[in-house]
DNA sequence: TTGTTGAGTCTGCGAAGAGAACCTAGCCTG
DNA sequence: CAGGCTAGGTTCTCTTCGCAGACTCAACAA
């Protein structure tokens, strides 16, 4: 359906536009992690916070929410049910992180960085993460695999990888 | 920073337990950015697009919710409404990041990272971030400020920072 | 004038979220 | 062994949000 002008491409389409987001790891990690309380929770897990009601009092999550969340989360593998007892009590769960889970600590980083920068109380951020051994903050870095550090956003670009999908509905504009 | 033996607290409980969560950059950050299709938005204008229908077309949010997650992220000033015209066309508006919607990369990088490393098709990653410059991928690392890379995130620990707030609720444990 | 195109609104239904009350095991005390 | 306590959920109701698809609106072109 192009009419094509011989010359340009009726729009300036970004290369991007004929890759399908079908696959996208961003948008699957989504799909999992992107609900509303999902990351708070797991920010809380991360603090120690390990029982339901400890979670509900501290992160404010609804506690159906929070039930549903919990179970998603252990249904994907990032969560796993234990079980305590506190003495003169029943035995009952708590959540831990599986390995799967712990792995989502650098889009904690990621996202307090950005709240720390931007949306932060001038006192300063009230949570920071720091090295265990030596107590020092810690900070997301990005670098290449050529080992350049990078600072902004600018000096990245993104690029279809090996499980890129064309779009069945981009008629390609010719180009090979 | 252990709790005080002297005390013991009936319950077990995470130091984390007694700060607020209030001001949490993280929380505060999922507060703009965590709504369901914000970040499959910002992906897209990360790549490139930047018109209202290619955005509907390529990320498939529904329309209403995508005006409505645009003018949040103008309002927020992480995207900055501009003025393009194509010949023959009048003045329209597409959608391009700040300073402030730049720096957003490093939580997609994060995000794009683990979903690479978990929900990725075996063909491998549809999507790669690379150095502008050099065209090698580029990854997060995590480091502290003495300079100690880190591999692990039970490496990395959290602790109230300056801007911590301690909860109202919270019987304070005696610690000063 | 009419048609076209990009960028939104309008409408209506179903799903999801927020609160608050209620239920359910074990353990303990009387 | 009845009754209460407690942590961890369920159930219920109400409101909001998400979503698809049709509709509107403002230049510009013919």
């Amino acid at each position: 359906m192009d009419n094509q002008r011989g010359v340009t491409a009726k729009r300036r389409r970004t290369d991007l536009m004929d890759w399908s987001p079908e696959n996208c790891s961003i948008a699957r990690t989504l799909g999992i992690l992107g609900e509303k309380w999902t990351l708070v929770v797991l920010r809380d897990v991360f603090g120690g916070i390990r029982r339901f009601n400890d979670l509900v009092e501290h992160s404010g999550v609804p506690r159906q929410v929070l039930t549903n969340r919990l179970s998603v989360l252990v249904d994907e593998g990032i969560l796993r049910r234990d079980t305590y007892q506190e003495p003169g009590s029943r035995p009952r769960p708590e959540y831990r992180l599986t390995e799967k889970g712990l792995d989502t600590y650098r889009i904690l980083i990621a996202l307090r960085e950005w709240g720390d920068r931007y949306v932060a109380d001038p006192e300063g951020p009230p949570l920071e993460h720091v090295h265990r051994d030596c107590g020092a903050p810690v900070t997301l870095t990005v670098r290449c695999a050529d080992g350049h550090e990078i600072h902004e956003a600018r000096e990245v670009t993104g690029r279809p990888g090996p499980g890129a999908l064309r779009r069945h509905s981009a008629a390609a504009s010719g180009t090979a």
